[in-house]
DNA sequence: CTTGACTCTGTACCTAGGTACGGAGTGTAG
DNA sequence: CTACACTCCGTACCTAGGTACAGAGTCAAG
């Protein structure tokens, strides 16, 4: 084992694959806390390791710093604070699978329009993407959107 | 009907339910195309409403101005492209699924979270949010996290 | 005990996606 | 034909999430 090693912050960087700068700007926005320090260096722990990768898988998802910092505050909380916590996740939970649905929508659109409008065959000039993602994002069929501004 | 009332800057703007600066923003970064004018005024279509709603929808399933610019552009080409924009699309829809499965790795781990770290009862001081996401984001389970950084 | 890689702090700068403002022209109801 | 809402253009400013210095100190191999 090489606990003689001091996680660095360049290290930490390399092993979460962010850069230095990064973990700085992390620091101020306290989304991961200010480390121990020896001769004004910071050493960092394996957790730290984690938390970070952690950190950039849930933006990947879509989460906002502030979104990720508390999450992370919910994590260090003491037990009288855990219906808040699940509160908190369970209407996380309710967002994401909103997203989920939507992006599901889009995906069945994207499929329709890349089979009609995308094949030289089927295609018509007047199909477009447009009609693909309306009518509550379900068809291309004709080609010819209904109104739907009232007009 | 009100063929006779021009849909100005304003009126595209609330129908769309985004600011006029919005608008002139999209316009500056070619995501809308400039509308006719009348003595200066611009005057938008019906199209163009479905237009900006559209570009909404999209930004708030997680495309960039960018890549819907790119849709967009799509749209508006002609036939002998149409193997591109069913390239296109097709990555998209890939991208898209890949979002929709790690969207779906983290509502199962909150989920765990919240069942188990969120519960008064069950829940022990070392259960952390940060156990839930590893391993794959699969489990929470025991609480106790392998150690994934190789030490 | 020097040299080069690494780290420190603070501040400045960058892109994306808007939002606000100033000073001027337009359009329309009364 | 005046008032007021609306629009024009250009430019400046804002937040989020970084990224890049500069000038100084530290660490570790040779």
């Amino acid at each position: 084992m090489n606990e003689n090693k001091p996680i660095t912050i360049g290290v930490l960087a390399k092993a979460a694959n962010v850069g230095v700068e990064t973990i700085r700007f992390y620091q101020r926005k306290a989304i991961i806390e200010q480390p121990l320090k020896t001769n004004g260096y910071r050493h960092y722990s394996n957790e730290d390791i984690r938390t970070v990768r952690l950190v950039k898988k849930l933006q990947g998802v879509g989460f906002s710093l502030d979104e990720i910092k508390e999450l992370l505050i919910f994590d260090h909380c003491c037990s009288e604070s855990r219906s808040v916590v699940k509160q908190k996740s369970l209407t996380k939970i309710e967002e994401i699978k909103t997203q989920i649905s939507e992006l599901q929508a889009t995906v069945e659109a994207l499929e329709v329009f890349s089979n009609t409008c995308g094949s030289s065959e089927i295609a018509e000039t007047n199909c477009h993407l447009l009609d693909c993602f309306e009518n509550h994002w379900q068809c291309c069929s004709t080609g010819n959107a209904p109104n739907l501004t009232g007009e």
